[in-house]
DNA sequence: GTGAAAGCGCTAACAT
DNA sequence: ATGTTAGCGCTTTCAC
């Protein structure tokens, strides 16, 4: 690899010439010639400026971390999309980790951020992780943006308006006539199972519609969660005729679970689920659901993780735009 | 961020000494009790060595990057479990990234490696590279270990018996009794896929079945491209009764399309794949599949990537064991 | 317009 | 047993 000192000695030039030159020095005051001559040179030896080099002058990467729980939830494809996209933009480089490796003591958070690996990371919490772990992270104080949750006494959280998508495939539901309606739920720890049992809640009420402890399980987002919770909830002597799954891959289980037990849907069943991947195009019946800005999600963690290292303050932010938004496949159907 | 000087001070000794006696130097001739007030000191500042230094020092890393066409292929998740265990046992960090980012003339390679961000490359090029991509890469004679693909002119690819796999699950259908046995295969030009055609007329050979050309499609390895494979096949006069399917996510393809076609899986036709994931679980019917030692896979491509950076000679290498497997689920069954 | 030199944090060869 | 020093590649202040 060749170094500044190598295209220097090409250039016929000093070292800090062609530092000057290369880095764009706004006030590089350099000959044209020189300047000529020097990036000659560079191209020639196929010159890259050397990452530990620059790290070590400026005591910053450029270098974010992405940690979410697992890598292969289809839906991390867009969330991964639009964290490179705005990163990009400001000159920035992602390395994605799984929240799995952040378990043991907060090693992981210390190689990243405490060697300087990473001047910063978004983090999406798994939906297990015990608070004292997230304690852990949030009270080190490390340029942390947190996607997905709001922890107190942390600041700069970036959450989906879980509330509206949740509200959006419920009223869905209730719109297509549906009165017995429950909700495949999150674990209870989890932030945004909470918020979309809210937002469930929400479009129930003005509906007239009663929501029974027996009508809400939170069992998780694993696709065995779903099929757990289908069982549960058509043992019950009114099961209902519709699900909103909290989660799509909840929700594929939730599918996978009627075809075993024989029932239809939506003929038996109308399933409706919050966020959108191509999963739900390749289930049977091919899933509706309601997209979530997962994308600007993505952006707007790198924003505010951005305004974090550059001392700006930072607020908790619920991305609102776009909103959630039904993509009707052919999983529901009006009751009757 | 605390760093060596901070704790030379604090324990009152010279920089040296602490370095020393933190990077456990082998001869480091230092009295118990230094020793002892050098770590106290490191405890209390909660010293971590600052990775820009010392990459800047070595020249080197430790970290090694791994890149796959699509983090959020349901298979990946093995890959990158045997590529993380085994990195970590030889004190490597691993940078995960997407082969699309690959792409416009290098940019990535040249970031990541000729920055000197990592020491070396594992990479499983996407499907629809091209050769003049690859070349470039290759030529490059960076230290890059391809996973599932050999090229001409680059010594170090590990590649999984591909033939061994679609061999197994011909045999699997040959011995259910079909005889109309059809291959939904990848692209032409994919290093895997021509070696899953392989297997899979080296399985319909000896049980005297013929293989003519529209027995074959090769289509690629989306869903979609599973789709369209089964539309194809169904067009002929004799139809199929069994699929091999070269892709786990081209059988989800083939199996959601056969539910709109009304077609019975496994009554009407039976469906294998090569690759296991939990995905298969999922699908109408579960899929049967034949799972492929992806960990291992990850596993040799650590290694092969650690001797390549440490001198060695690395060769091409198949990994073998364990033998890809039948994972026997609802998706086939005997002609009848 | 250009170059010399210091220093970011670290290690290792070389003093003492 | 411990300290001093040079240097990895880079940027930047300062001198010329």
């Amino acid at each position: 690899m060749a170094t500044l000192s190598d295209v220097a000695r090409r250039a016929g030039v000093s070292i800090s010439a062609v530092s000057r030159v290369l880095s764009n020095a706004p006030e590089a005051r350099v000959s044209a010639e020189t300047r000529a001559r020097i990036k000659q040179a560079a191209v020639d030896l196929a010159y890259r400026p050397n990452f530990a080099g620059r790290a070590l002058k400026f005591s910053r990467t450029n270098v974010i971390a992405l940690v979410v729980p697992d890598l292969t939830n289809a839906f991390a494809t867009e969330l991964m999309l639009g964290v490179e996209d705005e990163a990009l933009e400001r000159d920035y480089m992602v390395l994605l980790g799984r929240s799995e490796d952040l378990k043991p003591g907060g090693e992981m958070v210390s190689r990243l951020i405490g060697e300087g690996r990473v001047d910063g990371m978004l983090v999406q919490v798994a939906d297990q992780s015990s608070a004292a772990e997230i304690a852990d992270l949030v009270q080190a104080g490390y340029p942390i943006v947190f996607l997905n949750s709001i922890h107190t006494g942390h600041r700069g959280g970036v959450v989906l308006d879980d509330e509206a998508g949740a509200r959006l495939a419920t009223e869905h539901l209730v719109g297509l006539g549906h009165r017995r309606i429950a909700m495949v739920g999150g674990l209870p720890q989890s932030y945004t199972a909470e918020r979309r049992l809210t937002g469930f809640r929400a479009a129930m009420a003005p509906a007239g519609l009663p929501v029974p402890p027996t009508a809400v399980t939170r069992l998780g987002y694993q696709p065995g969660n779903g099929r757990e919770a289908l069982r549960a909830l058509l043992a019950q002597p009114e099961p209902p005729t519709g699900l909103v799954v909290a989660n799509i891959n909840a929700a594929i289980g939730v599918l996978s679970e009627a075809r075993s037990l024989r029932l239809q849907v939506p003929e038996d069943l109308s399933v409706i689920s919050v966020h959108d991947a191509w999963t739900a195009e390749n289930t049977w019946p091919p899933l509706s659901t309601v997209k979530m800005p997962m994308y600007q999600l993505g952006r707007a963690g790198v924003a505010g993780l951005y305004d974090r290292l550059h001392g700006q303050e930072v607020r908790d932010h619920v991305v609102t735009d776009p909103a959630p938004q039904l993509v009707l496949r052919e999983s529901t159907r009006a009751i009757g």
